[in-house]
DNA sequence: CCAATGTCAGAATAACTGATATGG
DNA sequence: CCCATATCAGTTCTTCTGACATTG
């Protein structure tokens, strides 16, 4: 997955934080840290690719104004679209050898696994 | 895993190699990389680390004076032996919430991809 | 002469820590 | 006064590359 996300120039931390803001929203670097698992300190080179190019707009936040409010543009919607679909291809590769009811058994497994891990 | 091994101020280049050498028997170091994917030239300090602790024993090839035969050590067999608890332990705490059917599945799906991808 | 082996030095990357400035 | 946020600088660890000497 890494090497094809770099086809596109981008990481892991990128499409984490693109997906995050994808599936909930305008939120603070702190927010995104915690469900992207990314550093803080991290995030802020992060997020400044992402400005460069244009993918997500950091403002300051008017409630609180310790934050910066990051949110997705449409471009950055759009570069999300892309590497859901290398990843899509990726996991096709990766996964070639299953049959469709192997694919559902696994993803079953593998959800009870970070279920049970993810409530404590 | 790492976490685990690290209690045995271990890592996963060290278990990897004394595993090989258990299964596979002495071997050269362009031989133990070829198994473990460790590169050349970090199985140098892997096994000067493995040596220190007497965990295996590194002598000339005579056979082939470019090599060096590395042999595994009745006290690298023992310590093999505490990584394996410790990776058995790490692994029942991680499999927890699967029953012995999922388990058995999970080990089947996860052959078929590997099986997949090492026939390429 | 070319290929394989072991060794060394160092680059590139990712994960992580700690300090600081600012605002709540 | 204490806590949260964003930022910066820098450490550590692992992976990986390239060069070299020795031997087959």
């Amino acid at each position: 997955m890494g090497e094809r996300l770099a086809t596109l120039d981008s990481r892991k931390w990128h499409y984490a934080t693109l997906a995050a803001l994808e599936e909930f929203g305008p939120d603070s670097q702190s927010g995104l840290s915690d469900r992207t698992g990314i550093y803080r300190s991290d995030l802020v080179a992060t997020i400044n690719e992402l400005t460069a190019r244009g993918f997500v707009v950091r403002a300051p936040d008017p409630a609180d104004r310790r934050r910066n409010a990051i949110t997705l543009t449409d471009e950055g919607r759009r570069h999300l679209e892309h590497l859901d679909m290398l990843i899509a291809d990726a996991q096709a590769e990766f996964l070639a050898p299953l049959s469709e009811v192997d694919r559902a058994e696994l993803t079953r497994i593998l959800q009870l696994i970070v279920g049970h891990h993810s409530r404590l």
